[in-house]
DNA sequence: ATCGTAATGCGACTGAAGTCGCATTACGAG
DNA sequence: CTCGTAATGCGACTTCAGTCGCATTACGAT
């Protein structure tokens, strides 16, 4: 999963023309580019309480008033960093195992939430965009673009004849890795590989068990068939 | 999920003497209910980037001076009253089947956090408590001592012969819970009952199948073999 | 009742976040 | 090339979070 911005490089004029400012390719995307930049260092390198303005400013070489102008605070600069990574395609397993394929997904998020190298800048930016309703929005759009981009994998499970009809791959997703952000940024607990294993194999279990479909193969998917007692 | 503090009323003077002060029932006692209860009211009021040292000196009549000697600043507010609210004691549900066990578990925390009478209080508890060390240990701490609490469900299922022996409760409760703490702190999404029903099916589900159990009673339950590469 | 000590009250001070008005620069159109 | 305009640079100013030294109060022990 990748948070890191499109826009790191000066050198790339219009991918990101949200604001259709009247001067979209000149002075105004550069500085938006280093600011975006200038930012995700500055929040990997500091975290999201060591977020300042000044700090990007001086970074980023923009006048700490152009920021305040632009993106309205920290918040807007976290905002912006973030939907800037939204769209960032991302390399889905295709492995034709639906277990499999959640596994992998779950393990990726552990590397990249684990690994020190690379945890720094996701984790403060999930952590800071919380602090604001526009970041907050940033989130909800960033994770809606995630999960729908991921429910292919189980949209290919439905094909396969895998899932049920009318299963919400979204829902799969979330449901795969709900457990691993619920450490990650509510309990604050460790997070090892196993559980990322296990929460992929529970969510494909559920999956097939029609738990996600819009009407439920089977409601009450125990009692009578499957009772693995002891 | 009950994560007012027990010290509402100042005229409890010992219940939590965590900080052994050499007056442990005397004016110190006071101050620190006094200021509890007003960060509990502030936070719920202002949300938590609204939280004010200042404020909460106004409303405890406590000197603001007084607050960040004793409590170290904000995150130590929010700490100690999330500290507080831990080890409060939490009705559990005990109908004979993990299954509505775990429903009544999800739903009692998708009525709290949709509920905009209590809700207020508990999230922005939660979401202070990410920005600071203090605060995340205090989070965990409290993280730890529901899981604890609520395992008590699984293991009377194993009990029961419902789940296999060797099943880690509090991790059923997670797996119970995350999807919906995931919606309300990570991506924002909107939570309904639907998605607490699911959750807790899910779950149940998930255990039953020994997903949960130390040794697991069916590492693979689905295909024959795993293959991981296609 | 008295005294020593710890905790609190108090107000001034520091530093940084955020704002404002104005000067300057750079883009884009003609 | 020239000009109009929008964006940025600039520095001072306001405001408030957080700190410090000292005076005062209240607790607990003798």
């Amino acid at each position: 999963m990748r948070l890191e911005s499109t826009l790191n490089e000066p050198t790339r004029p219009d991918q990101q023309p949200r604001t259709p400012s009247p001067r979209p390719g000149g002075r105004s995307a550069r500085v938006r580019a280093d600011v975006v930049a200038a930012t995700l260092a500055e929040v990997a390198e500091k975290g999201y309480d060591g977020l300042t303005a000044e700090a990007v400013a001086a970074r980023s070489g923009v006048h700490k008033a152009t920021l305040y102008r632009r993106w309205g605070g920290i918040d807007g600069l976290v905002a912006d960093a973030l939907t800037a990574s939204a769209d960032q395609p991302w390399p889905l397993p295709d492995t034709g195992d639906l277990q499999e394929d959640l596994r992998r997904i779950t393990q990726e998020v552990f590397s990249v939430f684990t690994d020190p190298e690379q945890s720094p800048t996701p984790t403060a930016l999930i952590s800071a965009a919380q602090r604001s309703d526009a970041g907050a929005a940033a989130l909800r759009d960033f994770f809606t673009a995630r999960h729908h981009q991921a429910a292919e994998v189980a949209e290919r499970a439905v094909t396969r004849g895998e899932l049920p009809a009318g299963t919400d791959g979204a829902e799969v997703i979330r449901a795969a890795t709900a457990p691993l952000y619920y450490r990650l940024f509510v309990t604050g607990e460790a997070l090892d590989a196993r559980t990322a294993e296990r929460a992929a194999d529970a969510a494909a279990l559920a999956a097939r068990a029609g738990l996600f479909a819009s009407i439920p193969t089977d409601p009450e998917p125990d009692t009578a068939p499957n009772t693995p007692d002891q």
